[in-house]
DNA sequence: GTGCGCATCAACGTATACGTTATTGGACGC
DNA sequence: GCGTCCAATAACGTATACGTTGATGCGCAC
């Protein structure tokens, strides 16, 4: 161990060897949102390996990486298990999320930022708006929505704040695209969205984190709601 | 026909061996916490191989789990860092504290627990009380204070907001130890954590929520003071 | 037919080997 | 003297090998 006199600055290199783990952790992250891996699946290492044409180390690598965030558990022997979620993970979520993201408004809309900083959330309104013009394209909403709370996060000015808010955004991403059809059109939450932009253009931080609370407590019920209707219990 | 959970407690049974990993992620976590490496170190992976008796590919895992938690980082083929916090990230760590922690609060209450549930909380309230009588004990107060919050954290029953308060709490650990003998005396503190828990048996979820953002301010505000006061960069 | 026990095996957990890359020190030229 | 280039080396990233463990299936006893 050497203590350094100086931190090594952190100069850019010219081009960096992508390693094989992060491509691994990349895929398996994304093939498991797009419930490729569905929830209590089991997965064994080789298998990946073999899939992703890595070793086994890299793999498990991104195991303990996905497992932290919540996306599988690893079980001693017995390989890995996607991670299904229960109502009560829901409430957690969603409890969570009611305490961070009306964080995150605050902290931003205390910023006073102008419409240029702010313009991937309001393209993303447009884009919740454009989406339900004529026949309903749900998809894109739920793209577009998801663009909105992740730029949000990003914006807010707290890195650790932003980093929590989109691993619990990502734990329940399968649930809300479950979900997505199941619920009313989302015209109501589109216009939420663009009350809570024009609150934090105001520089009414109140205001924003209120419209946004309410927002999501609103989202969280739906959410429970379905799945209650449905006696859902995995997912 | 199932087996009990629990291995008799007889040591008939050997207790399964405990993988190398956890090992060497628990004892590399507490002797970050303890400032045996210092924030900025870098460390190697064969040193610590060695130390503790393991071979390389355990350490990986430990340091790919420790980075998640935010406690070192892993630069490409330089091996780990040892994080240091800037005044910035304290910010960042008592807003995301000011989040969560009243909401953990809020839940507690919500429940109403009587005073049996909260036992650890009013042992923590009482060792902190009796720290500070006569020749006050700073380092049984810190230990008071922290099981004070990681018990309030757990028992919210939202074991994901717990996680999350608990990993930035360890975050936080070495800034605490430092300033802990630069700040005055805690015993307004120490008096605000016994309202917390007052409020909560009276079932009063408001008041304990607020009370206890105060009480989190007022540290996060004494604790940059400190830190500006001394022109402190790097903990 | 049922249940217990043993053998076989599959998959993990850990160790180690190998190739790659970035750094460092020295030599050479200016 | 100083800067640049090259070679040696250290440390990582990945692959692979090895031992351990829990599971599965078959056979035998009852």
């Amino acid at each position: 161990m050497t203590v350094p006199d100086r931190l090594p600055e952190s100069d850019q290199r010219p081009a960096r060897a992508p390693r094989s783990t992060e491509t691994v952790y990349a895929r398996l992250k994304q093939q498991i949102l797009d419930n490729r891996y569905p929830p209590g699946a089991q997965i064994l290492e080789s298998e990946v390996a073999t899939e992703l044409n890595a070793s086994r180390t890299p793999v498990r690598e991104a195991f303990v990486r996905l497992q932290q965030d919540g996306l599988l558990e690893i079980v001693p022997r017995h390989g890995v298990r996607i991670s299904a979620l229960s109502p009560d993970d829901m409430r957690e979520i969603y409890e969570v999320l009611m305490s961070l993201e009306p964080t995150a408004v605050e902290l931003l809309a205390a910023r006073r930022p102008d419409r240029t900083e702010l313009a991937s959330l309001i393209e993303a309104c447009d884009a919740m708006e454009a989406a339900l013009q004529g026949e309903p394209d749900l998809h894109a909403w739920a793209a577009a929505d998801e663009s909105f709370h992740l730029n949000l996060a990003r914006l807010c000015g707290n890195k650790r704040l932003a980093a929590m808010i989109m691993q619990v955004w990502d734990q329940a991403h399968r649930a809300r695209m479950f979900t997505l059809s199941l619920r009313p059109l989302p015209i109501k939450s589109t216009a939420e969205h663009r009350a809570v932009v024009e609150a934090i253009l105001a520089g009414n931080c109140e205001r924003a984190r209120d419209l946004y609370f309410i927002h999501r407590k609103r989202g969280g019920h739906e959410l429970t709601a379905i799945i209650e209707r449905h006696g859902i219990q995995r997912l």
